[in-house]
RNA sequence: GCCGAAGUGGUGGAAUUGGUAGACACGCACGCUUGAGGGGCGUGUGGGGCGACCCGUGGGAGUUCAAAUCUCCCCUUCGGCACCA
């Protein structure tokens, strides 16, 4: 028999064996509860990566465990194969996006067949074949005619030189990722997702959603934002119209000296047209709208504004305040227009001490009297109201509601609730996506592609290389089309692709009836497999992918297409893999063999000895240099190992290091696994010998007993961290505490009980291992005798009447302190073991004179005694 | 600034319903095995002290017979949001 496990000839046999018996493939069971585990898709960049093994390593393994238990498990695999990188490598190597795109799948796959998932590899689907997007065009045309799509002009990021948008993520201090030109803020027609008219329910759902991590809810509350307050209405003077701001302070109202309106708000130029403030105005909107508005413009620009040349009412006070614009006020939120109340916030109170205007306290900490004049901050907090009118002396916090009401009987304001969250722009001026299936005539405006002439294919002949941005609108093929509505011959395509978030919104229910031809999934097919029980995958889609799916998921019920709301109900989120980063001040990133020792401390750069500075530990990137590739360790230590360490190595959710040190280790421990099993074989008769069934009290000998009870404790405790807790560390670390107690076991000397019982641990070993290193324990299963494949095995069950051992050990403190230790039989009374303790050598050291104040026994988990003196 | 998570040996990490801190590994040291070994086996390994013992879970207080675990304050790191009215 061989010496050592070899992945080598061991693994490449399994994987045929599990694609020729077809082990992994499923269908619909009415008889069987389903079991439905996914992972998120992977963008098919053309290598698997350390992180992907660590996540598909983690689903897999619940995934068989599952299967031993006896469920339906779909565990499906499939690529998200629209985006911006496909572009990219086409133009740099001269090929087209579809090829570069296919061949990095077919590369990928061959990755995770190496690496042993457990797919069903016939439901594999890639977003960018048209049987797919097809069915994302069509439910773009149910919420076009639902109202659930619209379109509108918005700003977006957009690069000069490359002719398209870009992602806020694709913005690198202010500067285009891949020219470097400085972006600028277009306004495009774009089309747009009403999400918003979702927000509350996606809102108030999570705190339904018992299976997730809280720090993923509560960054999707953080993102959606509520805001509860009122909306009050001030009258523009001198005009029949009303400038509404949205205010969560409404019992500040009093205090509201001057208003402020984004520089964008379309009051603006109307109102300070023919004013002598016009020029000044124009020229303000000008400076500010090439400012950033976002991210870090907050420290960049100072708060600043100007008079726009109009006054309103104060619907509290009913005087006459100045209307500002400021480059602080957002367009996006609330009604993009702000009363401001400079002694109860401190933009406010830094706009008005800046421009001279009016500061008036309207609430200050009972006992206290604040003086405008020299108050050198805003205060926030609530207390009691003053220059308030008949509302003076109420406690501001009861001043909302009353002060609210108050305005509403004068038809001034309402309550209101405000949200940060926005419509989803889906528009993308790029290739690589899902075409916009709507055509724009000039006589009928936007008309929807007729049904029938889905899918929209997009063009496969596009050439990439001609200019920057995307080939479509250059198409006349693909873009001039005859109006479906009024035959106009002038009509044109929408150019536009869909954000790839769109695909990755549903793709889990396309898994359910990949190939089904009738609508975007069979709705039976739905309705067994669908909600993903178990979703896996990085919390750097807190918000996005998430929130879009539940969003999805929220559209389509709508849509009465199926019967449930939320997608996921447990999501696990797996940590990053981190590596440092070396960097050269000449050629920037370095690959770790780009830098070479130069002595005990430093490392120096290849090509120009630099002295390389290590940065930072952080997440894997391409672009940073530190990505590992999964191959090398493939190679040495085969698929198992490289399994075993990446669960063996932290729990999932916690951040992992790269660190191969303890790699040697799992491939010990798979040896010695290995060595066991056939000395097992070798010296014992495995075939004869049944192993052990009974109860631990019916053997004779004290380590048989020891050790069956040993193995069944394993059998619990790996069955509970699986099930309950995803902690697989602890799970193998538990039975390699087996493997080892086995080790002290001379099977030489063992009697036929202990044989038995030996028989019993190595048999379950295999069984808890399968889920983790597949191979190697169909292997050694084949081995011992065994005809069918372990998978059709079922989960091992351990005797609850074999968990304890008749004696318990006895903890002893004094005061708190370890002091003493011995074992007593378990039948042993309370009494009996105070006896014991009190009467123990080491004890009686540190009672000597003492009076025992206090004895507490504790018979839990453990066996503790504590003597207070 | 706001929200969230986490700080345990030389390292990854155990122990979180308060109850033996450091399981299981990595590394290191010594020994055995072997012709040899990058293999295998064994012993040791938180710090201090010759020792009995003392000290130890980011720091400081507190609750308790008993605190890594609970409470309060502080520090550090990481992540998210960020002029949100």
């Amino acid at each position: 028999m061989e010496e050592r496990y070899n992945p080598g000839a061991v693994e490449p046999k399994w994987q045929e064996y599990w694609n020729k018996n077809k082990l992994f493939k499923v269908s619909e069971d009415r008889l069987k509860e389903k079991y439905y585990l996914l992972e998120m898709f992977p963008y098919p960049s053309g290598k698997i990566h350390i992180g992907h093994v660590r996540n598909y390593t983690i689903g897999d393994v619940v995934v068989r465990y599952k299967r031993m238990k006896g469920f339906n498990v779909i565990h499906p695999m499939g690529w998200d194969a629209f985006g911006m990188p496909a572009e990219n490598a086409a133009i740099d190597n001269n090929t087209h996006p579809a090829a570069w795109t296919y061949e990095n799948i077919n590369a990928m796959r061959v990755q995770l067949k190496k690496m042993g998932f457990s797919y069903d590899w016939d439901r594999e689907i890639a977003t960018c074949r048209p049987e797919y997007y097809r069915w994302e065009q069509w439910l773009f045309l149910q919420m076009l005619e639902k109202g659930m799509a619209y379109r509108k002009e918005s700003f977006v990021n957009w690069c000069e030189k490359c002719q398209t948008v870009l992602a806020n993520e694709q913005v690198e201090q202010d500067k285009c990722w891949r020219c470097s030109q400085v972006v600028q803020q277009k306004k495009l027609w774009q089309w747009f997702f009403k999400i918003t008219d979702y927000a509350e329910d996606l809102l108030v759902h999570c705190d339904q959603l018992p299976g997730w991590p809280d720090k993923v809810t509560v960054m999707q509350k953080n993102w959606i934002g509520k805001s509860i307050g009122s909306e009050l209405k001030f009258k523009i003077e001198g005009r029949d119209e009303d400038l509404t701001v949205f205010t969560t302070r409404p019992d500040t109202v009093f205090g509201a000296t001057f208003m402020c309106l984004a520089p964008e708000h379309p009051l603006v130029e109307t109102l300070s047209r023919g004013t002598d403030q016009e020029a000044v105005v124009d020229a303000f909107v000008q400076k500010v709208s090439s400012q950033e508005r976002s991210a870090d413009g907050v420290e960049k620009y100072e708060k600043e504004g100007v008079f726009i040349g109009a006054h309103c009412i104060n619907p509290a006070s009913g005087e006459k305040i100045p209307i500002y614009t400021a480059n602080f006020v957002l367009m996006g939120y609330g009604t993009g227009a702000i009363m401001s109340v400079p002694a109860g916030d401190q933009r406010d109170f830094d706009f008005a001490r800046k421009y001279d205007l009016e500061i008036r306290v309207v609430v200050q900490p009972k006992g206290e009297r604040f003086d405008s004049s020299t108050m050198t901050e805003a205060y926030t907090g609530s207390g009691v109201m003053v220059n308030s009118g008949q509302f003076d002396e109420l406690d501001s916090k009861e001043a909302m509601e009353v002060m609210t009401d108050w305005l509403e009987e004068k038809g001034r304001g309402k309550k209101a609730i405000s949200y940060r969250l926005r419509d989803w722009g889906i528009s993308r001026q790029r290739y690589w996506g899902t075409p916009i299936p709507v055509i724009h005539c000039p006589s009928c405006g936007v008309v929807p592609v007729p049904e029938s002439q889905l899918p929209i294919r997009l063009p496969e002949d596009a050439n990439l290389l001609a200019k920057g941005g995307s080939p479509l609108p250059a198409l006349d093929y693909f873009s001039k089309v005859t109006c479906p509505a009024c035959g106009r011959e002038d009509a044109k395509r929408d150019t536009d692709t869909m954000d790839t978030f769109v695909e990755s919104s549903w793709y889990y229910l396309r898994y359910c009836s990949p190939r089904y031809d009738k609508g975007m999934f069979d709705p039976a097919a739905v309705k067994y497999w669908a909600p993903v029980d178990q979703y896996i995958g990085g919390v750097e889609h807190a918000v996005l992918h998430l929130l879009y799916s539940r969003y999805f998921m929220r559209v389509l019920n709508t849509l009465g297409l199926i019967d449930f709301k939320e997608p996921f109900t447990r999501l696990l989120t797996q940590g990053m893999v981190c590596k440092e980063t070396m960097t050269c001040p000449e050629h920037g990133f370095l690959f770790p063999e780009e830098a070479k020792k130069q002595d005990d401390e430093t490392l120096a750069c290849s090509r120009c000895g630099s002295e390389v500075e290590v940065g930072r530990v952080i997440k894997m990137s391409k672009s940073k240099k530190n990505v590992v590739d999964p191959n090398e360790l493939l190679e040495r230590y085969g698929a198992d190992v490289t399994r075993l360490f990446c669960l063996f190595a932290a729990p999932p959710e916690r951040d992992l290091e790269w660190n191969e040190d303890g790699v040697e280790g799992s491939n010990r421990f798979v040896n010695r696994v290995w060595r066991l099993a056939i000395e097992c074989m070798d010296k014992m008769d495995i075939i004869a010998i049944e192993p052990y069934k009974g109860a631990a009290s019916d053997l004779n000998a004290q380590p048989a007993k020891d050790l069956y009870i040993k193995a069944n404790q394993t059998i619990q405790k790996v069955t509970d961290d699986i099930d309950k807790s995803f902690h697989f560390n602890t799970a193998i670390s538990a039975i390699m505490e087996l493997v080892n107690t086995m080790y002290t076991v001379d099977i030489d000397k063992a009697d036929a009980q202990m044989k038995s019982v030996l028989l019993f641990c190595l048999e379950n070993i295999l069984l808890l291992l399968s889920p983790i290193i597949p191979h190697f324990c169909e292997e050694l299963y084949e081995k011992m005798g065994n005809e069918n494949s372990i998978l059709e095995h079922g989960w091992p069950d351990y005797r609850e009447d074999s968990l304890k051992t008749d004696e318990v050990l006895v903890v002893v403190q004094v005061n708190g302190k370890l002091r003493a230790k011995f074992s007593v039989s378990c039948e042993m009374d309370e009494a009996g073991i105070k006896e014991t303790a009190m009467a123990d050598e080491h004890v009686k050291k540190y009672l000597q004179e003492k009076p025992v104040k206090k004895i507490i026994v504790i018979r839990k988990k453990q066996t503790l005694v504590n003597i207070v003196v």
